[in-house]
DNA sequence: GCTCTACTGTGAGGAAATCTAACAATGGCC
DNA sequence: GGCCATTGTTAGATTTCCTCACAGTAGAGC
């Protein structure tokens, strides 16, 4: 086969990306980078093929004819380059691989996301302790801690996670008029000591309107799955939160939101060279951070 | 579709090439790097997906499983990026570009290679005008040169297209024997007003066995067609000799080249911001020297 | 009309990926 | 053994890429 002369790869791959999703600032979310990032490898990639591939109208644009030309070919090429990857055969990776993190995430989160990476792993063995016990970072049968903190565990690696930004979420059914006075009277739920609600209420003056009583649950993941149940305003968050978000169980009645002081860490010994499982654990849990969609403004 | 978690395309590009030319040298070469860069993307990319992707054996290597899985994909992804951007529909670029270079450099090489360009702009009209003539490089009627010199040309703009090394080519006949003591009483092909035989034999002490006598011709075109037409040695270079080469028409019965005092250059006013013909053609004589494309000013 | 919000565009400067240069190591070939 | 072509490796230079901060535009809501 002849010498190819390719153009800049990563402009072509911001260009499918912007294309795809009709949208340069999703496109940036998808690929991780910012929305002006991915305005200038558009540029670039215009200046080499030497034609406009997007017809620009202010605030948003179309594609242009060359542009819907590019596109679909992109996208099969990446999707091949991908999939080729992907489904590479690696050496297996067996093994057990213990993992304790807070209840809320495990159950929300970690669950829901770990079909990927035991497609690609199948002789992975998890397991998933739902704790938030300190002891456990310490535990010598704990692989990988996930907790909630200021990330100083002293002896151990840690790695922020994500920021945490909290906000309330309720059921649509109880928001249904979009009218944030329909939640006056709506019971707040709490889990049992933490001072979220008292954070949130303290930053955001439009929460004055709430005022219902409070319901204390026992922890964040039980208060969350209360607020599905519909039984009134969780104090959710951009993690736990996400997919339930995303699949309209719930619903963010406030736009505002408040940084929490602390965030989510990935702890571990750091002593795992000879346990190839726990890294792939481990490596896959910060990518799939990495990649993670800001749903908080 | 969803979001695509992509490995690092340079990474797989580098990768691509080294498999399919199964040499990192000849990828670096047709990457138009270092073979080190190369070898360095490799490396990051069997550290991505966690696989060695090339067995190393001393000073060569094999695929591996994997890296036989890999290629044949990513040489259809690539296929398809290129073919896409090449079949791209841009906006015609028409009109009239007189080329002045060297006769042997046209004839050689440029008209064997425009046939790409014209391909993607089939409107352009191009007048190769074969000449040395140093009152071409600043005619008002000549948009781009070709010379051959040391770079300045006061009043112009130019860029380095490559550096020239020198080497004796003959027709694959006159050398059936693979020894050089066939050659001692071949006829030795000289341009008129030229030296390069004389540089050569002044730097290669192999040389001193060509006591044949010389043919003068009258530019360094009529020695080299001279060269193909068996009637001697002519002292080439890798840039008029590079198809005759590649196709057998001639060989170099000496592996030693001397590096030219001088370089081939292309000379322009650097003032056609309103004829993009002129642009596209000077781009695309840059890009076929691999050379870094300051864009058109 | 105005304001607010959600987009995209752009330039400067800094961060990160990439490349080069120079040398080391390997193995085939004479 | 020496020679040569190849690959690997490291540190440092270079280029690319990204972020940040700000600007401009359009639509929605008042």
């Amino acid at each position: 086969m002849a010498a190819r002369r390719l153009p800049p790869l990563n402009a072509l791959r911001a260009f499918e990306a912007a294309a795809r999703r009709r949208s340069i600032s999703r496109a940036a979310e998808e690929l991780g980078v910012t929305h002006g990032a991915v305005s200038h490898q558009i540029r670039t990639l215009e200046a080499f093929v030497g034609t406009d591939l997007l017809e620009r109208a202010g605030n948003r644009f179309k594609l242009t004819v060359a542009g819907e030309q590019l596109l679909a070919p992109l996208s099969s090429g990446f999707d091949l380059l991908a999939t080729a990857v992907i489904s590479l055969d690696r050496p297996s990776v067996r093994g057990d691989v213990t993992v304790s993190a807070p209840p809320a995430l495990t159950c929300l989160w970690l669950v829901k996301t770990v079909g990927d990476l035991l497609k690609q792993y199948p002789d992975l063995r998890l397991h998933l302790r739902p704790s938030n016990s300190p002891k456990e970072v310490i535990a010598s049968d704990v692989d990988l801690c996930i907790r909630y903190g200021d990330g100083i565990w002293p002896g151990r690696r840690s790695e922020r996670l994500t920021d945490s930004d909290l906000f309330p979420v309720c059921r649509p059914d109880l928001f249904e008029s979009g009218d944030i006075g329909e939640l006056a009277d709506t019971p707040l739920l709490c889990a049992a000591n933490s001072h979220e609600w008292d954070l949130w209420l303290a930053t955001v003056p439009q929460g004055s309107i709430l005022t219902g009583g409070r319901h204390y649950l026992g922890n964040h993941l039980a208060m969350i799955e209360a607020a599905v149940g519909g039984l009134g305003l969780a104090m959710g968050d951009n993690v736990t939160c996400q997919r339930y978000l995303e699949s309209g169980t719930l619903v963010r009645p406030f736009p505002e939101s408040v940084r929490a002081p602390a965030s989510f860490f990935l702890i571990d010994a750091g002593d795992h060279e000879r346990r190839p499982a726990v890294t792939v654990v481990r490596q896959w849990i910060l990518e799939s951070f990495n990649r993670k969609t800001a749903l908080a403004a």
